[in-house]
DNA sequence: GATGAATGAGCGTTCATTCAT
DNA sequence: AATGAATGAACGCTCATTCAT
């Protein structure tokens, strides 16, 4: 039924990437750790992925794929278009959190060493930030003069949640602040600066 | 007078560092390719600095230090409290994009690498916040209850300029996107929403 | 009736690897990519192959065989047996240019690794040097004492000529050196001293 | 007085290496096998050698050195040309023979893995050639219409050299040969057609 | 204050080979 | 007859760091 033939090894050795990933962050990931979690020898492991970079990408794609089936799904719920919006950063936020080591593969990581990123890939990574453009759009379609204008508010609605996921997850949080206030209030933001373009429009 | 006797070689290595830091990334940084720009060995910085770690703090320490110069000569500037915050947030991004190396090791990077980070450093880190923090509470006092709530309002306003500049440094800018307009846009958006907060406290 | 049974694999494996020593030469000959360019498994080539030593000795013997048709097939061609030595040659340079790769393994590489050579294919691959021997022999007659006198010439004239193709697919001759009238000249060489053996002999 | 600051570790890798071209030769040289044979960390010899290549660069050129000595020595012998060619020969064998792991590297390797051989090197590696280049045309001046046609007998004289020495360290002879009656006649060979050609250009 | 020499640990990667199926 | 899975050893090379001078 999978598309691969799953021996195992190659399951448990993207898991155990994603548990360094988390531990050591990925400035410290190198194949010898993996596979010493992994508990096989290193070869085993490029017998199922070509690279080190093919084993990132198989993961980052892994996670693009995650969040977009929590888009898809965030997108069924019933609500208004502004409630949606709201939903889809508090999913994000929630992704982000639970998930810190796709977190930091997918948005935090320099692009550079990800130049091989293969074209097909990214089109998948951007399915997501295609959806947020559509919600901004319908939540406030009176305002946008068309799509490139709502694409850039949707990343600014971005920026703000990427804010807020990348400060915690590098820990560089006050920390007399209050994480699900800060959460909260961020999302608030967010969702009332795209409310009140309505009445702007006018 | 000074905290530290400075030889030149210090400076020097300092300054080769933050160039090294912008053409070839953290990843990249090592001992021998900072020795090999400065032009001496490698043990020779090992006089001036004990560690790559405390080598590194000591840039971000500049970093830290170069933008609350920014900050405290913003701050004198005339104007509104809404206007001083625009202005705060707007050399938040110049400032950001301009010094990318120094912005990636003060921001962006992963603190247990830095773990051994010295809490009077972090002190000297977070006085450009607390800035930020009295410029929300002056610009929307009724608003606030405490200092405390302003201090989460102004880490809000913060993620989103932390959001975008990290994201353009990081290369993950849909290249659609007017860099601009995408800056201007996501300033506007967090002082307006603090702007707004003023009726709402009545 | 064959000595081996050829299940087609051997034969395309032979082919393959044929073909990479051409163009990636014997150091980066490895059972992978052998199995790539077949398109098989590696472990099917050790179906075949107890060894990647026995892979390239089927090789070098495969290589002593073709080298030897061509001088069983020049011996047949009438002439004295001067103008037969002088075919000889030609066809030997002919022969290492046309075939780089079989030449290299052949008469370039190291014996210690090829320690394990079985006595066997070592006689076969002693056939052709007998041959030259002999037209050594018949080109002056009267001048050796014996076989074994005329051996030593037949490794004399086999010195120029295999210094002649090894110096070129080594890429060492130097570059404003016409190859054609090289290899001439090299066999005129070769030739000229046995004829002028001829009357030294009186 | 050297050029170089010579630690002893230097010197130690270079004649490390030496020995075990001859014993191994250079398909199984490896930096960890020469540090196992040197008796230091791998490191150590990059302290004094940037690479692979270059170490075994160094290696060459202070062959092709060796051996320009000894041309430049032998070419002030007094004697006929052709006595000074035949010594030419006789040393270049000798050379060859008591030198197997430099005459390796310098003579029997392919070109492409030595590549990047830089150009001075390589002119370096000529010198000796030119010599030999000039002994021929001295030898029968009246037969060469030019330079460039003395060169290419040169380098058949060469080529016959060459392909004894070659023969000999490859194992390649005939173990019922023997050697010295073999370098004996090649070297009669080589002088015997140049001093043949003389009444030939009547 | 500065350096040359040295090192052990680690990196990503490739290799020939084995073995159960 | 053929293969997928796995491995230990080796490869060239870079690293942060130490220490005697």
């Amino acid at each position: 039924m999978q598309p691969w033939t799953d021996t195992g090894l190659r399951t448990a050795t993207l898991e155990a990437t994603r548990t360094l990933l988390v531990r050591d962050s990925y400035e410290n990931l190198s194949m010898r750790r993996i596979a010493r979690a992994v508990g096989c020898s290193v070869s085993s492991i490029y017998e199922h992925f070509t690279n080190k970079d093919q084993l990132v990408h198989a993961l980052i794609d892994e996670g693009f794929q995650r969040w977009y089936d929590v888009v898809v799904e965030s997108a069924a719920v019933p609500g208004t278009p502004l409630e949606r919006l709201e939903l889809h950063c508090r999913r994000y936020v929630e992704f982000g959190l639970a998930n810190p080591e796709f977190y930091e593969i997918m948005y935090m990581h320099h692009l550079p060493s990800l130049e091989r990123y293969p074209r097909e890939l990214f089109r998948r990574a951007s399915r997501s930030m295609d959806v947020l453009s559509a919600l901004v759009h319908e939540a406030a379609p009176e305002v946008f003069r068309g799509a490139a204008e709502a694409r850039i508010h949707a990343h600014v609605v971005w920026a703000i949640i990427h804010g807020v996921v990348s400060t915690i997850i590098a820990e560089r949080l006050d920390t007399r602040i209050d994480k699900a206030a800060y959460v909260d209030s961020s999302i608030q933001f967010a969702v009332d600066a795209i409310r009140r373009m309505e009445p702007a429009g006018v």
